[in-house]
DNA sequence: GACATTTGACCACG
DNA sequence: CGTGGTCAAATGTC
Protein backbone atom coordinates (compact mmCIF):
# COMPACT_ATOMS: atom_id res chain seq x y z
CA UNK A 1 0.00 0.00 0.00
CA UNK A 2 3.02 2.18 0.80
CA UNK A 3 4.49 1.19 -2.81
CA UNK A 4 1.21 2.80 -4.54
CA UNK A 5 0.70 5.37 -2.37
CA UNK A 6 4.28 6.62 -3.30
CA UNK A 7 4.00 5.59 -6.91
CA UNK A 8 0.44 7.96 -6.80
CA UNK A 9 2.86 10.52 -5.56
CA UNK A 10 5.13 10.46 -8.17
CA UNK A 11 2.30 10.45 -10.50
CA UNK A 12 0.89 13.87 -9.00
CA UNK A 13 4.54 15.47 -8.88
CA UNK A 14 5.23 14.38 -12.63
CA UNK A 15 1.32 15.61 -13.36
CA UNK A 16 1.89 18.74 -11.70
CA UNK A 17 5.61 19.23 -13.69
CA UNK A 18 4.67 17.40 -16.88
CA UNK A 19 4.40 21.10 -18.94
CA UNK A 20 7.61 22.16 -18.63
CA UNK A 21 9.38 18.91 -17.96
CA UNK A 22 12.64 18.14 -20.03
CA UNK A 23 12.77 14.56 -22.15
CA UNK A 24 15.30 13.16 -20.11
CA UNK A 25 14.06 13.97 -16.43
CA UNK A 26 10.57 12.83 -18.01
CA UNK A 27 11.89 9.61 -19.05
CA UNK A 28 13.33 8.91 -15.14
CA UNK A 29 10.56 9.87 -13.83
CA UNK A 30 8.36 7.72 -15.80
CA UNK A 31 10.34 4.82 -15.50
CA UNK A 32 10.72 5.72 -11.46
CA UNK A 33 6.44 5.40 -11.79
CA UNK A 34 6.77 1.82 -13.50
CA UNK A 35 9.15 0.51 -10.92
CA UNK A 36 7.32 1.06 -7.86
CA UNK A 37 4.44 0.30 -9.47
CA UNK A 38 5.89 -3.01 -10.55
CA UNK A 39 7.36 -3.69 -6.95
CA UNK A 40 4.14 -2.60 -5.31
CA UNK A 41 2.22 -5.54 -7.79
CA UNK A 42 4.84 -7.78 -6.62
CA UNK A 43 4.21 -7.50 -3.41
CA UNK A 44 0.42 -7.99 -3.93
CA UNK A 45 0.95 -10.91 -5.53
CA UNK A 46 2.82 -11.93 -2.33
CA UNK A 47 -0.13 -11.35 -0.39
CA UNK A 48 -3.32 -13.04 -3.39
CA UNK A 49 -1.13 -15.85 -2.80
CA UNK A 50 -1.37 -15.78 0.95
CA UNK A 51 -4.66 -15.49 0.59
CA UNK A 52 -4.81 -18.29 -1.95
CA UNK A 53 -3.29 -20.77 0.49
CA UNK A 54 -6.10 -20.07 2.49
CA UNK A 55 -6.61 -23.57 2.66
CA UNK A 56 -3.75 -24.97 3.88
CA UNK A 57 -3.29 -22.55 6.65
CA UNK A 58 -6.48 -22.21 7.93
CA UNK A 59 -5.56 -25.20 9.81
CA UNK A 60 -3.36 -23.58 12.24
CA UNK A 61 -4.23 -20.13 11.45
CA UNK A 62 -8.23 -19.01 11.09
CA UNK A 63 -7.23 -15.36 10.72
CA UNK A 64 -4.92 -15.57 7.88
CA UNK A 65 -7.40 -14.46 5.57
CA UNK A 66 -8.76 -11.92 7.43
CA UNK A 67 -5.50 -10.18 8.11
CA UNK A 68 -4.30 -10.04 4.90
CA UNK A 69 -7.34 -8.92 3.41
CA UNK A 70 -7.01 -6.12 6.21
CA UNK A 71 -3.71 -5.47 4.55
CA UNK A 72 -5.70 -5.21 1.27
CA UNK A 73 -8.27 -3.24 1.77
CA UNK A 74 -8.56 -1.26 4.98
CA UNK A 75 -5.43 0.55 5.27
CA UNK A 76 -5.95 4.38 5.52
CA UNK A 77 -3.24 6.04 3.95
CA UNK A 78 -2.30 8.09 6.81
CA UNK A 79 -1.44 5.57 8.99
CA UNK A 80 0.48 3.77 5.91
CA UNK A 81 2.79 7.09 5.78
CA UNK A 82 2.97 6.56 9.50
CA UNK A 83 3.90 3.04 9.19
CA UNK A 84 6.55 3.61 6.20
CA UNK A 85 8.32 6.23 8.48
CA UNK A 86 8.47 3.84 11.15
CA UNK A 87 9.67 0.89 9.33
CA UNK A 88 12.53 3.27 7.50
CA UNK A 89 13.55 4.57 10.94
CA UNK A 90 13.69 1.07 12.62
CA UNK A 91 15.50 -0.64 9.56
CA UNK A 92 17.97 1.72 8.69
CA UNK A 93 18.30 2.09 12.44
CA UNK A 94 19.46 -2.18 11.95
CA UNK A 95 21.50 -1.62 8.96
CA UNK A 96 20.25 -5.66 8.22
CA UNK A 97 19.70 -6.55 4.35
CA UNK A 98 15.98 -7.99 5.64
CA UNK A 99 13.67 -6.43 3.34
CA UNK A 100 10.87 -8.48 4.17
CA UNK A 101 9.55 -10.18 6.93
CA UNK A 102 6.31 -12.61 7.39
CA UNK A 103 5.09 -12.86 10.96
CA UNK A 104 2.92 -15.71 12.06
CA UNK A 105 1.66 -15.85 15.47
CA UNK A 106 0.03 -19.08 17.27
CA UNK A 107 -0.58 -20.04 20.05
CA UNK A 108 -0.11 -23.82 21.18
CA UNK A 109 -3.63 -25.19 22.08
CA UNK A 110 -2.28 -28.37 22.94
CA UNK A 111 -2.19 -29.98 26.70
CA UNK A 112 0.46 -29.58 28.86
CA UNK A 113 2.95 -32.59 30.56
CA UNK A 114 4.03 -32.51 33.92
CA UNK A 115 7.25 -32.27 34.19
CA UNK A 116 9.41 -34.58 36.93
CA UNK A 117 12.35 -33.80 38.83
CA UNK A 118 15.87 -35.33 38.26
CA UNK A 119 17.02 -31.77 36.21
CA UNK A 120 20.38 -32.15 35.43
CA UNK A 121 21.09 -35.11 36.48
CA UNK A 122 23.75 -37.20 35.35
CA UNK A 123 25.04 -38.10 31.53
CA UNK A 124 24.83 -40.93 29.43
CA UNK A 125 24.30 -44.22 31.69
CA UNK A 126 23.12 -43.05 34.65
CA UNK A 127 20.63 -44.56 36.61
CA UNK A 128 18.69 -41.51 37.12
CA UNK A 129 17.79 -40.06 33.38
CA UNK A 130 17.95 -36.39 32.81
CA UNK A 131 14.98 -34.46 32.49
CA UNK A 132 14.56 -33.60 28.72
CA UNK A 133 12.00 -30.77 28.25
CA UNK A 134 9.58 -30.72 25.19
CA UNK A 135 6.90 -29.13 24.05
CA UNK A 136 7.27 -26.08 25.33
CA UNK A 137 3.99 -24.53 26.09
CA UNK A 138 3.17 -21.01 25.36
CA UNK A 139 2.54 -19.25 21.93
CA UNK A 140 5.41 -20.05 19.08
CA UNK A 141 5.78 -17.29 16.47
CA UNK A 142 7.45 -17.50 12.90
CA UNK A 143 9.23 -15.07 10.85
CA UNK A 144 10.38 -15.87 7.40
CA UNK A 145 13.79 -13.43 7.31
CA UNK A 146 15.88 -12.74 4.28
CA UNK A 147 19.22 -13.44 4.93
CA UNK A 148 21.98 -10.99 4.70
CA UNK A 149 23.64 -10.96 1.40
CA UNK A 150 26.79 -10.19 2.07
CA UNK A 151 29.67 -11.49 4.59
CA UNK A 152 28.40 -14.11 6.30
CA UNK A 153 25.13 -15.81 4.92
CA UNK A 154 25.14 -18.32 7.29
CA UNK A 155 24.71 -15.94 10.11
CA UNK A 156 21.04 -15.56 10.84
CA UNK A 157 19.91 -11.41 11.01
CA UNK A 158 20.36 -10.16 14.08
CA UNK A 159 17.35 -9.45 15.91
CA UNK A 160 18.75 -7.63 19.12
CA UNK A 161 18.91 -10.23 21.00
CA UNK A 162 21.50 -12.02 22.41
CA UNK A 163 20.98 -16.28 21.67
CA UNK A 164 23.25 -19.37 22.53
CA UNK A 165 23.27 -22.27 19.82
CA UNK A 166 22.40 -25.55 21.90
CA UNK A 167 22.06 -27.79 18.75
CA UNK A 168 21.77 -28.10 15.36
CA UNK A 169 19.99 -31.05 13.59
CA UNK A 170 19.77 -32.17 10.07
CA UNK A 171 15.89 -32.32 9.33
CA UNK A 172 14.71 -35.21 7.18
CA UNK A 173 13.11 -33.20 4.30
CA UNK A 174 15.52 -30.62 4.58
CA UNK A 175 18.35 -29.60 3.11
CA UNK A 176 19.47 -27.10 5.58
CA UNK A 177 20.17 -28.37 8.86
CA UNK A 178 18.30 -26.49 11.98
CA UNK A 179 19.88 -24.32 14.25
CA UNK A 180 18.67 -24.72 18.04
CA UNK A 181 19.32 -21.31 20.51
CA UNK A 182 18.08 -19.99 23.37
CA UNK A 183 18.73 -17.09 24.99
CA UNK A 184 21.90 -16.08 26.66
CA UNK A 185 20.54 -14.86 29.63
CA UNK A 186 18.59 -18.37 30.58
CA UNK A 187 20.56 -19.14 33.43
CA UNK A 188 21.10 -15.87 34.90
CA UNK A 189 17.47 -14.71 34.57
CA UNK A 190 15.31 -17.54 34.02
CA UNK A 191 14.83 -16.37 30.39
CA UNK A 192 12.78 -19.20 28.43
CA UNK A 193 13.52 -17.88 25.19
CA UNK A 194 14.40 -19.69 22.39
CA UNK A 195 14.72 -19.55 18.51
CA UNK A 196 14.90 -22.36 15.69
CA UNK A 197 16.20 -21.13 12.46
CA UNK A 198 15.96 -23.07 9.29
CA UNK A 199 16.73 -22.18 5.93
CA UNK A 200 14.10 -22.99 2.91
CA UNK A 201 14.81 -25.37 0.75
CA UNK A 202 14.22 -23.67 -2.09
CA UNK A 203 15.96 -20.05 -0.95
CA UNK A 204 18.86 -20.12 0.49
CA UNK A 205 18.69 -16.91 1.24
CA UNK A 206 15.57 -17.05 3.69
CA UNK A 207 16.10 -18.20 7.16
CA UNK A 208 12.25 -19.44 9.13
CA UNK A 209 12.92 -18.57 12.33
CA UNK A 210 10.79 -19.87 14.60
CA UNK A 211 10.59 -18.45 18.15
CA UNK A 212 9.13 -19.58 21.25
CA UNK A 213 9.16 -18.28 24.86
CA UNK A 214 8.96 -14.58 25.38
CA UNK A 215 11.90 -12.71 26.90
CA UNK A 216 11.90 -12.03 30.61
CA UNK A 217 15.37 -10.72 30.23
CA UNK A 218 14.24 -7.61 28.66
CA UNK A 219 11.46 -4.52 29.06
CA UNK A 220 9.66 -3.19 26.42
CA UNK A 221 8.96 0.14 25.79
CA UNK A 222 5.31 -1.03 24.84
CA UNK A 223 3.33 -3.89 26.82
CA UNK A 224 3.63 -7.07 25.17
CA UNK A 225 0.29 -8.03 23.19
CA UNK A 226 -1.20 -11.63 22.41
CA UNK A 227 2.45 -12.70 22.43
CA UNK A 228 3.30 -12.60 25.58
CA UNK A 229 -0.08 -13.38 27.76
CA UNK A 230 1.86 -14.61 31.07
CA UNK A 231 5.24 -13.59 31.18
CA UNK A 232 6.73 -14.89 34.36
CA UNK A 233 8.05 -11.96 36.31
CA UNK A 234 10.17 -9.59 34.23
CA UNK A 235 13.56 -8.20 36.01
CA UNK A 236 13.16 -4.61 36.08
CA UNK A 237 16.87 -4.21 36.81
CA UNK A 238 17.91 -5.63 33.70
CA UNK A 239 18.55 -2.66 31.07
CA UNK A 240 20.60 -3.53 28.31
CA UNK A 241 20.64 0.22 26.76
CA UNK A 242 21.26 -1.44 23.30
CA UNK A 243 18.48 -0.75 21.54
CA UNK A 244 14.95 -1.57 21.29
CA UNK A 245 13.74 -5.35 21.18
CA UNK A 246 13.23 -5.18 16.99
CA UNK A 247 11.71 -8.41 16.66
CA UNK A 248 8.72 -7.74 19.52
CA UNK A 249 8.59 -4.22 18.21
CA UNK A 250 6.71 -4.92 14.78
CA UNK A 251 4.61 -7.40 16.12
CA UNK A 252 3.51 -4.79 18.44
CA UNK A 253 3.44 -1.85 15.84
CA UNK A 254 1.73 -4.56 13.57
CA UNK A 255 -1.00 -5.01 16.55
CA UNK A 256 -1.25 -1.40 16.68
CA UNK A 257 -1.68 -0.92 13.20
CA UNK A 258 -4.20 -3.85 12.16
CA UNK A 259 -5.27 -5.20 15.55
CA UNK A 260 -5.08 -8.59 16.96
CA UNK A 261 -6.90 -10.96 16.28
CA UNK A 262 -8.86 -13.11 18.97
CA UNK A 263 -6.18 -14.60 21.40
CA UNK A 264 -3.41 -16.99 20.11
CA UNK A 265 -4.57 -16.86 16.11
CA UNK A 266 -3.37 -13.56 14.28
CA UNK A 267 -0.80 -12.98 11.77
CA UNK A 268 1.08 -9.81 10.55
CA UNK A 269 2.74 -8.91 7.09
CA UNK A 270 5.78 -7.50 8.17
CA UNK A 271 7.08 -5.03 5.43
CA UNK A 272 10.98 -3.81 6.44
CA UNK A 273 11.04 -0.91 3.86
CA UNK A 274 14.37 0.41 4.37
CA UNK A 275 15.27 0.84 0.92
CA UNK A 276 11.84 0.07 -1.33
CA UNK A 277 13.58 -0.06 -4.41
CA UNK A 278 14.88 -3.35 -3.07
CA UNK A 279 12.89 -6.34 -2.02
CA UNK A 280 14.25 -9.69 -3.62
CA UNK A 281 12.63 -11.44 -1.21
CA UNK A 282 9.57 -13.42 -2.30
CA UNK A 283 6.65 -14.68 0.25
CA UNK A 284 7.36 -18.48 0.57
CA UNK A 285 3.62 -20.17 0.91
CA UNK A 286 4.26 -21.75 4.62
CA UNK A 287 2.77 -25.68 3.24
CA UNK A 288 4.07 -28.25 4.16
CA UNK A 289 5.73 -28.99 0.66
CA UNK A 290 7.86 -25.87 1.18
CA UNK A 291 10.32 -27.97 2.90
CA UNK A 292 10.17 -30.22 5.64
CA UNK A 293 7.91 -33.65 5.36
C1' DG B 1 38.90 -18.68 32.96
C1' DA B 2 34.54 -17.55 31.06
C1' DC B 3 31.69 -18.07 27.55
C1' DA B 4 30.20 -19.80 22.89
C1' DT B 5 29.94 -23.47 19.43
C1' DT B 6 30.09 -28.20 17.76
C1' DT B 7 28.41 -32.62 17.77
C1' DG B 8 27.08 -37.27 19.12
C1' DA B 9 23.98 -39.22 22.25
C1' DC B 10 19.81 -39.23 24.77
C1' DC B 11 14.97 -39.05 25.06
C1' DA B 12 9.96 -37.41 24.25
C1' DC B 13 6.47 -37.96 21.24
C1' DG B 14 3.56 -39.45 17.45
C1' DC C 1 10.62 -47.03 15.70
C1' DG C 2 11.60 -42.61 13.32
C1' DT C 3 12.00 -37.89 13.93
C1' DG C 4 13.03 -33.80 16.16
C1' DG C 5 14.40 -31.21 20.47
C1' DT C 6 17.76 -31.06 24.10
C1' DC C 7 21.81 -32.24 26.75
C1' DA C 8 26.50 -32.00 27.80
C1' DA C 9 31.39 -33.10 26.89
C1' DA C 10 34.78 -31.58 23.88
C1' DT C 11 36.54 -27.92 21.59
C1' DG C 12 37.13 -23.13 20.13
C1' DT C 13 37.50 -18.12 20.96
C1' DC C 14 38.42 -14.02 23.43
Amino acid sequence: MSMIFHGMKLVKTLESSLPEKPPESLSTSLDEIAKTFGDANERLKMLLEIRNSETALNQLKPVVVSVANQMLMQMEPASMQEYWLMCGGSMSSRGTEAMFQTQLMAVDGGGRRNLTAAEGSGASGSSTPRQRRRKDEGEEQTVLVAALRTGNTDLPPDDNHTWRKYGQKEILGSRFPRAYYRCTHQKLYNCPAKKQVQRLNDDPFTFRVTYRGSHTCHIYSTAPTASSAAPTAPIPSVTTGHSVDYGLAVVDMADAMFGSGGVGTNMDFIFSINDPSQHHQRFRQLDDGDENK
